[in-house]
DNA sequence: TGAACATATGATAATATATTCATATAAAAA
DNA sequence: TTTTTATATGAATATATTATCATATGTTCA
């Protein structure tokens, strides 16, 4: 299936790395995705609270914390009956960051 | 149309630079565009030799060479019958190296 | 001028994505 | 143990996005 020279392997690598970064930005590629996130600057939420904050219906948002869950954007715990989402590390925060640096910049 | 106490200008805002933010993010959520962009890491390219490069017809090429100076990622010239791209500012590669980051880790 | 080359663009079709609705699961409280 | 509260999830629909095709525009050169 595959050809096995170096080139052929480096340009493959090269190529499933490029599909996971596109999928990474998809992430942040939607204004419900991006609330979230920046909702969880304050800190860790559970459903409902985010809900109320981004004011968007609860299946929306949960469908969405899945998606930024597999992305490992996002962690969760649960509390009682209620999970508690928060930020899974600061790359989050950065590439937002500079993506904000741009769109002010000009 | 509007409210005018400040609390709901500064969500306006807020709410308007969250749309930018996840336009601007849209550009790196299609690895056609990733491709391109990173072939533009290289230096200036005429659209043939992105074609050449990431093996895509030139009208896919065309399109998203647009989105991209769109959104002012890429800028471009003439030179004789041919049109130079080339990245329109730092931005690009530190988005992208953040995401790369995010994605290698773990 | 007109043929050849380089790029752009509008329309369409294929595909992907997001939201909603209905319902399932799981924990707590009555 | 039934009801209530919190969250997740599958299916369907609506919408957005992408690639392709045909063709238009602009430039060079014979």
């Amino acid at each position: 299936m595959h050809d096995h020279n170096e080139d052929y392997m480096l340009r493959d690598i090269e190529e499933e790395q490029l599909l996971d970064l596109a999928d990474l930005f998809k992430m942040f590629a939607d204004s419900t995705r991006i609330r979230i996130l920046y909702d969880l600057f304050e800190g860790e939420k559970n459903v409902t609270e985010i809900c109320e904050d981004i004011e968007m219906n609860q299946s929306a948002v949960s469908h969405q914390l899945r998606a930024l869950k597999t992305a490992k954007l996002v962690k969760s715990k649960r509390d009682g009956k209620a999970i508690i989402y928060s930020l899974a590390d600061d790359h989050v925060k950065t590439i937002i960051a500079m993506g904000k640096e741009h769109i002010e910049e000009e």
